[in-house]
DNA sequence: ATTGGCACTCAGAAGCACTGAGTGCTAATT
DNA sequence: AATTAGCACTCAGTGCTTCTGAGTGCCAAT
């Protein structure tokens, strides 16, 4: 419903808006750009872009800036993705390779995308929800003290080191880890404690024991640490930004650090076709968030989505290039993760 | 050489700017502070100490500021720790008891320091160079697959997951992992290199081979991993005192997001008398952190100091609580990792 | 539907006078 | 010799006005 030439306006001042951090107004944008027609048509154009909200004008006779509904428009509508150049797939690539365990992976990738997007970047910890147990351990570090680990198939370890004031033979150690491993082996987390009452029930005497002290320390693992965790990098990178936050940057540091808050919003949003998700600006609840954008997108493992990746950012940013970087690091991720994990 | 009442007006200035964030004048000081002489004699003793270069005026007519050197003296002779309050007692012992495995306590520790003292707190990873072999673990995934695990006396677990084409023997993994145990259990990590390889002298056959496979990837976990580690919590609280920083905060967020940068700084820095050191302002040596003062105490394991944990902040910071909350969460991190790790 | 012309608006810069907290100095006092 | 009162001076910050120019909205002409 919205004429074609429009369009074109409102996609030439996020542009321009993006890259002169300057209100734009009628004259520049028939200067920067090739309408074929006068400044006083733009400005026709422009006053329709306004009834649309999708402009608006900070003082009554200056430029404008697109709204969050403007912006929308344009991610949806009117903007590709932009694919990343050669040099950064290979610096992607190339730093992905080095990586060798999960943590690690983890933190290069926010690296990373921090640096390729010159935002903040954020890498959510495989969710312990959606992984089952690959493996359980249980090893004897001294004649008092175990260690009891769990890995679960996305890569994480867990461990825990407690003390058990009777002697324990090794033997019987050695059961225990088996009956535990054939009983939890490739089983969803969620299962764990159902599944280990059961283990508890089929064993008796000196085995029964251990596994009485071992089971509520493996069920403190998967329960008391199934919190999610999010990692952050380049923090100063919105810091760089200070012009674009009204007040202060910091009730957006502080919003960004408190990770429970994060966690609530990015598990919230979908992904669209692209396998990217966005929030703009207000349509993030956080209310600290409204005037930054959020692009996620999910990573996997073994065919479904574990947790997410993404950036976050002043709603003046570059989407065509965030997205695309946002996306291919998603894919080398999972990429990097069902090769070698 | 500097008389009494100098240093007590020193002392005063450093308090009031402490507290109020404006250049504080000889009127205003004789208000709050009750030295039993006139303004002009203060004006006398703020002469003396601007010659010794302790205060500094910012505009030719305006109250005095402290500089680097006045915090120094100031920290040095006239400043006592301040004890934590009972509250605060009891958030450390509260936070740090419900952490079980390292990872967890590291990062409950940053998040309680930078909430005890209201500014960015730093802890770093016990480094590998320092500790030594706890246990060393090797577990088959499937067929194809090798877990390998490294876990040092501090606590901190690596671990690697690799393949293996041909196949393997159970029982000779049982007996490699034994070897490689007591080969290498209690030896400090830097040992491992030569230990490993007498290890594989000794060996012969099938075994062989598969040592052959195992070790250099347990030299890479040593090896390429040893990288130090920093964890830091509460970067808002810096960009809270967003006035504190001349030209804007993001050179010092960049510099201490810098890792290889911060740790550099905190291995120069030997611990004082209260197992306490610190950098005020340019003493630091990087020259993003010249109007930051840098705290850090060293936490230990079995007696000996593994690494340290510290808060960043503007220059203008309460020293004596800082240095008190630095102090204490160092010690409780002592006990809890002696205690149950 | 598009355009040139024109009056109008208003944020931000520039200029200017005023204020007041704070200084340094000197001469008087203890 | 140390302290003090008095005084002239400095200058950042505030509030005021004016000026400027990019940008608008609207209308009549094409």
């Amino acid at each position: 419903m919205i004429p074609d030439r429009p369009l074109e306006v409102l996609k030439a001042i996020v542009h321009d808006y993006i890259a002169s951090k300057e209100p734009v107004g009628s004259k520049s944008l028939v200067e920067r750009h090739s309408f074929g027609v006068s400044a006083a048509t733009i400005r026709n154009d422009m006053a329709i872009l306004e009834e649309e909200e999708l402009i608006v004008a900070p003082h009554t006779s200056s430029g404008r800036v697109p709204t969050d509904k403007g912006y929308r428009l344009f991610v949806d509508r009117l903007s590709e993705v932009k694919p990343l150049s050669p040099a950064e797939k290979a610096a992607i690539e190339g730093f992905l390779a080095k990586s060798s365990d999960l943590d690690e992976t983890l933190g290069h990738t926010a690296r990373l995308l921090s640096q390729l997007t010159n935002q903040v970047a954020l890498v959510q910890y495989p969710s312990l929800g959606k992984s089952s147990v690959r493996h359980i351990e249980l090893i004897e570090i001294d004649e008092k003290r175990l260690l009891l680990m769990l890995i679960t198939d996305s890569g994480r370890i867990q461990q825990h080191v407690f003390e058990i004031n009777q002697g324990f033979d090794a033997g019987d150690l050695e059961k225990l880890r088996n009956l535990l491993n054939e009983a939890l082996a490739g089983k969803p987390l969620p299962d764990v404690k159902g599944l280990s009452k059961q283990v508890l029930q089929k064993t008796s005497g000196r085995i029964k024991d251990l596994a009485d002290r071992v089971i509520p320390h493996l069920l403190q693992l998967v329960d008391a640490n199934s919190q999610e965790k999010i990692l952050l990098a380049g923090t100063s990178n919105l810091a760089r930004r200070e012009e674009d936050f009204p007040g202060s940057i910091s009730p957006v540091l502080e919003a960004i650090e408190e990770q429970v808050v994060l966690l609530k919003l990015i598990s919230e949003m979908q992904a669209d076709q692209h396998g990217v998700s966005l929030r703009i600006g207000r349509e993030n609840t956080v209310d600290a968030l409204s005037s930054t954008s959020v692009v996620v997108s999910g990573y996997e493992n073994q065919g479904s989505e574990i947790a997410k990746v993404g950036v976050i950012g002043p709603t003046r940013m570059d989407y065509s290039s965030n997205i695309g970087a946002v996306r291919a690091v998603a894919r080398y991720l999972t990429k990097s993760l069902g090769g070698s994990q």
